[in-house]
DNA sequence: ATTAATTTTTAGTCTTGTCTAAAAATTAAT
DNA sequence: ATTAATTTTTAGACAAGACTAAAAATTAAT
């Protein structure tokens, strides 16, 4: 399994994560910013493999063997996210460049011994599931804040989009995991919300709103 | 910097530590278990780098640069190595492996990080120096055992060779960093030494006993 | 000082993963 | 239902890094 090979099957993955659809070429190649007929020539491969199938013209779907690594690789980059915000001091902003080289890394001992080391966590920095080592990933009830009315609530579990640029936004403005978050308006126009968190208040766009998952309890 | 770059200068650095001396292409070779003509065309390019200076039939020289290229990457090999034993229950014999490939990790925060996380050591778990992040290398003031004599008193520092087949060995014995050592015997035709480690006498050939560091203080 | 043995380099080939440009298939639009 | 637009595939090329086989240079040996 090399390291190309790796990412495609990530890649397919995140594209597809309910196993049924299949995933177009074109969308593995904006995904990977790779050519269309890069992505032809290694689905075939990976296909030659029996790590997916390929129908051409239509796209590709994991098999059950390209699933299991997808998600392997996916445990082992959350993990090690949370090993670099844990141990080492990371942000949850500057986690996933890194994270996205140590996944890559072979040793099944290091990666048993990584989880227990870090205590069997269930979620990585971002809210994100953990898949344990049978590649079941644990399903999680939440919704995203954007569904809240004025009055609710909520605790932020997660965010959707993981780009630095949006949770350094979220770090300016201290929201975190496990932050309380109040709605105090909502406006019908926009969408946009006025928001307490840590006693000040802020109006977040739908699209903020959008991309951050909350739970009530 | 490709993977393979990193790993002929290492290679390189490894079989030249002090700086001077060329390093013959079929050294080369052997060491990373290649043909001599695919180290001719890659000291060539790394030639062409300003990492090295080559001179045909001559053999190469790391440069300043790659030299300092070289013990960056033994930095954090070391590093890992010590991690993984310390605090992920890695036996000394397991860890070389592993770090190859954790060495190659491309993150500067990573390793200071890492650095401090694991306390600003000075050795790894085979006794070797942990370059700091100038590239300084700590001398270190040991001896082999081969050199002591009948009634001498030591204490293992560490090995010369880290091939884990020798490091299982050493483990069966009782043999481990920091243990204390005294020669019972010396037998003068095959230089082997009878050694008491832990209360217990064992016969070690010359071959084991050029390959154990000692300090006598 | 030649010849022999060894080391190193050159030349040409292969694989992996990528690309561009053109052809083919599919989907959308009138 | 054709034509137009889009997506996908094919064909051919390229760079990196390795290999084999043959040529050239160096070192060793008589």
């Amino acid at each position: 399994m090399t390291l190309s090979e790796e990412n495609y099957l990530k890649a397919i993955f995140h594209l597809a994560p309910e196993a049924d659809a299949m995933v177009a070429t074109n969308a593995i190649a904006h995904r990977l910013e790779t050519k269309a007929s890069s992505v032809t020539d290694m689905v075939k491969k990976l296909s030659d493999k029996g790590l997916l199938t390929y129908v051409p013209y239509q796209g590709a779907r994991l098999s059950k063997k390209g699933r299991q690594i997808a998600v392997n690789i996916i445990r082992k980059h959350r993990l090690w996210e949370l090993f670099l915000v844990e141990k080492l001091n990371f942000s949850w902003d500057e986690v996933h460049e890194v994270a996205e080289q140590l996944e890559h890394i072979k040793s099944p001992k290091l990666v048993e011994q990584l989880d227990d080391f870090l205590g069997n966590p269930k979620v990585d920095p971002h809210g994100d599931p953990i898949p344990d080592k049978e590649g079941n990933i644990p399903v999680r009830d939440h919704r995203l804040l954007s569904v809240l009315k004025a009055g609710d609530r909520a605790i932020c579990v997660g965010v959707k989009d993981s780009d630095a640029n949006f949770l350094k936004y979220l770090n300016k403005h201290g929201i975190a995991l496990g932050e309380k978050i109040e709605v105090i308006d909502k406006e019908p126009f926009d969408e946009s919300m006025l928001i307490r968190v840590r006693k000040k208040e802020i109006r977040v766009s739908q699209q903020i709103a959008t991309n951050i998952y909350i739970e009530t309890r």
